[in-house]
DNA sequence: CCATTCTGTCGGACTTTTCCGACATATCCG
DNA sequence: CGGATATGTCGGAAAAGTCCGACAGAATGG
């Protein structure tokens, strides 16, 4: 009864690393990150078809990391980095346990400089 | 005759944000993040059965997050955050891109609205 | 030695993800 | 209005990931 087709609703739905384990994804918000751009200009690069870049932006929208915006026919996607923090701050609770444990990060990253 | 049966050997060999996209290694991380325990040791607070952490604990050994050192007839395993830290170049990248126009962030949020 | 314990791996079933061609919807321009 | 363009979504097939019970190899200790 509960049954709803949700299975092809939520393509993928994981969490924030979930959404960065796949390199195309990766790739996405790397282009991005030089500015905003519209769906096909996102297309243009990648090494698959455009469907598959349509579901992956999906996915990280669902996660938050992008926002579309429309403007005229064409839709506008640009980054939203909060969820990058919100990573970010569970692998700095990792390092930060190394810090506090060596207390030389230095001597692993060898050019933090 | 290289290595034909090699969809065995590694079950599964992602990157580090692949292998950071499980819940449960990162709570593998985690636990390890007190110090170094045996593998049945770490099995003991998962939902899993002894079988798929092992396979987990195989992930994160080919990406380098975990090294295991044999001691008697147990397995310690201990943290190795360098890794971890590459992913957090990766994510410095693009936060720093982010605090680069930190000034844009108004105009985005009225472009949504 | 031999039984016990610890650990990794195998066979196999199930679920999830990924990808594409094709269709549907929305927007613009003449 | 009607054709063209941009984008998302659907059906479905292929691949990958996840998990478990059962087995195999090494190390310990009596």
């Amino acid at each position: 009864m509960t049954e709803q087709t949700a299975a092809r609703d939520s393509p993928a739905a994981p969490d924030v690393f979930g959404a960065l384990a796949s390199p195309v994804r990766r790739r996405l918000l790397m282009a991005l990150r030089a500015g905003p751009r519209t769906a096909s200009s996102l297309c243009e690069g990648m090494p698959i078809a455009r469907p598959a870049v349509s579901e992956h932006l999906a996915v990280l929208r669902a996660v938050g990391l992008v926002r579309a915006v429309r403007r005229g026919r064409e839709q506008v996607y640009h980054l939203d980095p909060r969820p990058l923090t919100e990573a970010g701050a569970w692998l700095n609770v990792m390092l930060a346990f190394w810090n506090a444990r060596l207390g030389d990060l230095s001597r692993i990253e060898e050019g933090e400089r």
